[in-house]
Parts: C-alpha cells; structure tokens; sequence
DNA sequence: CAAGACCTGTGGTAGATTTCACGAAGCGGC
DNA sequence: GCCGCTTCGTGAAATCTACCACAGGTCTTG
C-alpha cells in the first residue's frame, strides 16, 4: 500500500469488500495456493473482476500484469489497507448470549484484535470466566478503557444500556464503537460509530420473499 | 401501501432503511406519540428528511401534508412493506451461543417472525432445550422444514458446514436463507440468501480508525 | 524474438442513490 | 375565506458506485 493514500477518497462500499476480499484470500493461503487473478477471487467471491481491482487501486498497484497477484503478499497489503498491521485491544460489553459468542470467535486475533477485556452488569456473572477471559463489572469499565488502552468496544448489552454503556466507554478514551444493539448511539466528534442491526436483516429476508406468494 | 408495487423498482438501500424506521416507530408508539414528521423521524435517525420521504414514496401516500405520518398507521403500512403482514416460520440451524441469542431475541415474535425450531449437530447438545424449544438434531432438518413448512433457515452454525446446512435446509422448502457463516453459499434459484457478516463490521471500523495515528 | 494468450490498472460512462428545492395541500387564526 | 405556517410528495440535479473496454505489461511456445 503506497504511504500517501488518502482513505476519505475511498469509496464506503469498497471497505467491506476489502474484508471479504481479505477472508477468501486466507483460505488461499491456508489452501497453499501462491497466487490468484481478479478473475479467479471474483468467481469465489460472486464479484465482478474490475470491481475488485478497482478497489485495489484506491491503495496501489498489488499485482503484475498478465500473471495475476500473489497470496501472501496481497494479504499483508489489504491487511495494511484496513489497519490490520499492529494490534487494536477490543473489549465486549455484554457478557450475554452475543457477547459471549464474540468474545469467542476466532478470527479475533488472528486479524490483529486482541480481546483485551469483557464487561457486564449482572453480579451473578461477574467474576465467570469466558473462553480464559475473566468478566468485569461495568462499574470498572472506564478506568479499565483508559489504563489499558481499550481502542474499541463492542456493545452487547440490551438496548436500553447501550447508550449508558456507550458514554462510559467513550469517557474511557475508546476510538471506535460497533454496536449490536438497536439503538443509535447519540455521535461523538473523534468516535467512530458502526451500528450493527441482526433483526434488520430478517426483516430484509422477509422483504425479498414477499415479493413472491409465499 | 399501494397494491401494484413493483418491489423489484425499490432500490436495495431502501429496504435495510425501511427495517430502521420501523424500529425507531415502534418506539414511538410505545411512548404515546401519535404522529410524527418526516423530520423528526429523520434526526431520531441520524438521516435526511427527503430521504425518509422517498423512501415511503416506492410503496405508496403515507402521510398529510403540512401534518405528517399517524405513527400507529405508519407502522403497520410499512410492516406490510416490508412483508411483515402474516407470518414466517424461521428455524435456526446451529445452537451455538450466537444460535442462542438469536433464539432469545424477543423482536422476533413481534414482528410476524415464528421460531418453529432450532437444530445443531452435537449429541450433547440435541434434546436440551434454548428458551422453551427443544434442539432438534441436524438429521432431522430437512423432514422438519418440510413438514412445518419452514420459510427463512437463519445459519449459526461454523464455516465448514454451513454450505451443507444450507442444502439440506434447500431441500427442505425454505426460501430465504441468512447466513452468518463466514462463508458463501452457493446461490440456488427461487432462494434469497442473505449474509451477514460479523468479523468484518470489526475491520470496517479498524479501517475508519486507522485513518488517524492510533 | 514474434505471436498469441493472459492479466492488471484505469479513464470513461452508465446506472443507482441521495439530496435539493419547490409545488401541492392541510391547519389555525382572524 | 384568506394568509401564513407547516409538511408531504417528487421531478431534477448532484453525487456515488459499478462496470466496460482497452492500453500496457508478462509469460509461453516454437
């Protein structure tokens, strides 16, 4: 990825395709294949060949003509695009159900996330364990953000916390938040907020199937 | 809502958003507010007024001009919008933590959606039961789906098999699949499959942070 | 070393989406 | 009934996004 690039001059639509591009090219590499054309990633991908190497353009020429991109080195340069190089310390706010299943994904820390801490309110779980990781008290929430330098929270708590939770993370010195519950985070100059809305997407589902008698 | 819409002229960002109006409505008449603006649904929403307005404008004449919308009759146009009139059987295939929280989340039922039933793999996991409902085994997905004519299977379970949850769940009936599996699966006519994807919300924002020194 | 097959990087354009801005219409006060 | 205020519905403009098509390189083969 070349020094200079200006990441407000990438389009929004490009971000998330870069992750998926990212994922496909990890099974490559797992898959011990050395190296892919555009054409080749968007069969797998269900994508259109120039869409994909358009988007590689926004951050620099990643492959060599009439021989296509090699595996690894593509995977360091988008990993590099998304700020994927040194590490970024998450926390989850939320032990539930959600929490509980994030806090136990994988891909966690092999993309440079590294599960810093987990939070909840409810007496009866602080002080369990999941996956190693000990639950806090979201009393400590804040002072926890700022002594370990928690750079992002993800929120799992019930909508009615999750502003509550929010403010304290952010009082903590937090820099991006993704949060999972359907509410809007009032916007904070110098936070990056990203809603994520699982019962939006069964609506979505539902949308596309009436169209047709069911 | 107009009876002649041609959803296939609504524009794909419209529909997510439509799911968002709803939910913010919901809220709404759960206070007592009878009606509502164009505008003040659209700073609820961090959105634009025209926006929200167009938006409507694909389905239909929803409000009264120089008053605005009657939030209680709003809702239910917009839930038939959304084809949310009459019910879906959804069934969840992987009673993992995130098949779980799915299973607890109460938006559901209220929404027309059914959980007729879940299903995961492990024998130590089959015949406990998530929330009042029995986990059923993998084997018997596709006679289930089948016989309680199952519309939308939502995929919880992990990478590698999801694509032949996804075949069993094809043949038996469904319609609509939504995919949390980080994997594509493979498209069949006649079945809407949406995927949704978690670890790259987490590089979305990476990406969005990483644009300043961290 | 020339020809043909292949693949990237990108200007340009077609298409989709968002936003603006204004006419149409309801409401309340006088 | 008229005026001023409000808000919707919607063409049209502005913006964003996706895709085509081709110049510019690389590789293989004879």
């Amino acid at each position: 990825m070349v020094d200079y690039v200006d990441k407000s001059k990438v389009p929004q639509a490009t971000v998330p395709r870069l992750a998926r591009y990212l994922r496909v090219l990890h099974r490559l590499e797992r898959d011990g294949v050395p190296k892919v054309s555009s054409k080749e990633l968007a069969e797998r991908l269900n994508a259109n060949a120039a869409q994909i190497r358009k988007d590689f353009s926004y951050f620099g020429e990643f492959g060599v003509r009439g021989v296509g991109y090699e595996v690894k080195y593509l995977i360091g340069e988008l990993s590099k695009c998304l700020g994927l190089d040194g590490d970024w310390n998450v926390a989850i706010c939320g032990a539930g159900k959600l929490g509980q299943a994030l806090a136990r994904y994988r891909a966690f820390g092999e993309e440079g996330f590294r599960l810093a801490g987990i939070f909840d309110s409810s007496r009866y779980v602080v002080g369990t364990a999941v996956d190693g990781l000990v639950i806090r008290s979201e009393r400590e929430l804040t002072s926890f953000f700022r002594e370990n330098n928690v750079h992002i929270a993800i929120i799992t708590v019930p909508a009615e916390a999750a502003q509550s939770v929010a403010d304290k993370a952010i009082e903590g010195g937090v820099k991006g938040i993704l949060n999972f519950a359907p509410v809007r985070i009032t916007p904070v100059e110098g936070v990056y907020i990203r809603q994520v809305d699982l019962s939006t997407e069964l609506m979505v589902v539902s949308f596309y199937l009436s169209q047709r008698p069911r």
